[in-house]
DNA sequence: GTCTATAGATCGATAGAC
DNA sequence: GTCTATCGATCTATAGAC
């Protein structure tokens, strides 16, 4: 018999996908309880923080995924081609296809950067700084990096705002394949890395 | 000695303001009153569809803006480098180097995205639409034009995502200067339009 | 056209029983 | 650890005086 007791580790996917659907402003308790099960009392329990210890720990739990999944493997592959692609994949799995927002992005959108400015601002620069990493990995000159790898962080930003305000999934997938073909062809033009 | 009278079209501005700051959910009737000066009575008297109608004109008037000032010059153009080097000088200014946020975008990042759904497809349908014309204009082959407009109009949702996460404004600027670079020297490299 | 007063619901958060 | 009851504040919206 499974013990009745909640985890942790149990509710932060649940209340992400609150936070997902309403936004920070638009996630009531009431609607964390309802996808929960759990009471208020529960809730305050594992988060006597409230409602902004709640969101900060679904940032957390973002974070830590990205770290695990995507940051980490730009940082460390010597494989520069293969580990851009598993991040392009992930991506298009992680977001399905711009269905599913990225909360950090959106978060950053309101006032409700303010609250969580610190874990957001590292959320960013982890990845551009990784995908610059990876880019000079590749042969891309040092001096243009970063400049790349925050057009591809952009690009995957605003194909889920493209792909939800369209409701056309394709588009996500078009975006991200385009940014993806750029980024694998630039370096075997001839002329070297162009912008 | 100015009237007293306020006006739909003086209150509109404002309140795109709150909204955007604040986002949706997060706007209440009393941080509008406070912005705008007006009571509830006043703000009911002019959109007495409450809340809703007020986003909605508020979302309306950036349509118009928009279409005037990028979609409409990008669709009749005669000079496509020229418009489009308007449209990204135009993009800058409006969206304060990221600091001012779009707000359709926003919208469309969570369920306020169902409220108003319509009206954020349209937005971005008529973008990237407008967009394509003008590459086509330009000499990109129809069948990738598409591609490349939606490329462009996610790099700059995206650049808005990372230059406030980021607090770095200079972010936009460069992301939708790579953009702009890519776009004016993509024909001109010999082997045509790529990727 | 603008205001205040107020309704009725819901908000985040707390208290205390079990 | 989980619940219900409840607090005071705030919410959107309305009513009605001026």
């Amino acid at each position: 018999m499974p013990k009745q007791i909640a985890e942790k580790a149990d509710i932060v996917p649940q209340l992400a996908e609150v936070f997902r659907k309403f936004g920070y402003e638009g996630t009531s308790l009431a609607r964390i309880t309802h996808a929960t099960g759990l009471g208020k009392g529960s809730l305050y329990h594992f988060f006597p923080g409230g409602k902004k210890e709640m969101a900060s720990a679904v940032l957390s739990h973002v974070d830590t995924w990205f770290i695990k999944h995507i940051f980490t493997p730009l940082e460390t592959t010597t494989d520069p081609d293969t580990a851009l692609g598993k991040m392009y994949s992930d991506c298009l799995r992680y977001f399905n296809s711009g269905q599913r927002i990225c909360l950090v992005g959106a978060f950053a959108l309101d006032d409700t950067k303010d609250l969580f400015a610190s874990q957001i601002q590292a959320y960013f620069t982890r990845w551009i700084s990784a995908l610059e990493q990876c880019l000079i990995a590749k042969g891309v000159p040092a001096a243009t990096a970063q400049n790349h790898a925050a057009q591809i962080v952009a690009s995957i930003q605003g194909a889920i705002v493209l792909a939800r305000s369209t409701n056309n999934p394709d588009l996500f997938e078009q975006v991200l394949s385009n940014s993806q073909a750029w980024t694998k062809t630039a370096l075997s033009t001839g002329t070297g890395w162009r912008p």
